[in-house]
DNA sequence: ATATCATATAAACATATATTTATATGATTG
DNA sequence: CAATCATATAAATATATGTTTATATGATAT
């Protein structure tokens, strides 16, 4: 397949769409974006594995942690992203960022508590 | 699905993206769409079927042809279509192009002989 | 070191999409 | 009106994609 395709491809899932929309705002992790769609990991593993193939975003490991972030070094996907992030519908990704907010202050809360605690990157992503 | 997911699809497959670069310069009936890509007229109908349904393209009947063109009314779909038309790797479709220019002048010379002709709109097409 | 955690990957399965072949439809030509 | 043409659609099949469940890997914490 050529690369137009696999980029048009990437983005022609709902699921992987309400993943870039959750990166609008930072960097997040495996588990963070998890939560905030409400999916199992290997799910959310394989989409995110088809995103960073299309070059759409980049992953950054950190211990025990995959932190993946929007990829705008390509000028044509910058491009494409940008036009897309304000198309995607509200209603779904609002739901999204009350349950990954929910899971940060969670986090949050833990933390100061000297519990054990999920996600280190917390305060970078917002 | 939903209508920007739909859009993307349409445009993740590379039949489709060389249908959309055959039509860059006009209207072209389904047999000299089929002539270009040298492929069998029900593959080419599918094809033209799904960016039909995502706005991509228009169809206008005329007789027995129907001719697809370009569907630049969106915004949003005109600046990607603009956008992809020069990223559409130029090898295959310099192929398209010579495949299809043959199949409208060897019309074209049939019209004049005063032969049966195939498709009508030879002339609006470049 | 053992247990636990975050993530990736593999295997099995389900679903969606694309392709081929055959046929239907509606227009045109002889 | 019978034959032919351009196209669409349906049925059968092949292929690709997405989902689930189970397991592997490598890091951290106890």
């Amino acid at each position: 397949m050529n690369d137009l395709a696999r980029t048009f491809k990437a983005l022609s899932d709902e699921t992987r769409l309400r993943i870039i929309k959750l990166l609008e705002s930072g960097e997040l992790c495996v588990c963070d974006i998890a939560a905030g769609l409400d999916m199992v990991q290997p799910k959310v593993s394989f989409h995110l594995g088809v995103l960073k193939k299309a070059k759409l975003l980049k992953d950054r490991k950190d211990g025990k942690w995959m932190h993946y972030r929007i990829d705008d070094s390509d000028m044509f996907n910058r491009l494409l992203l940008l036009s897309v992030l304000e198309r995607i519908p509200g209603a779904e990704s609002g739901k999204d960022r009350e349950r990954l907010d929910l899971a940060l202050e969670g986090r949050a809360a833990r933390e100061c508590s000297g519990a054990p605690v999920c996600c280190p990157s917390a305060s970078e992503t917002r």
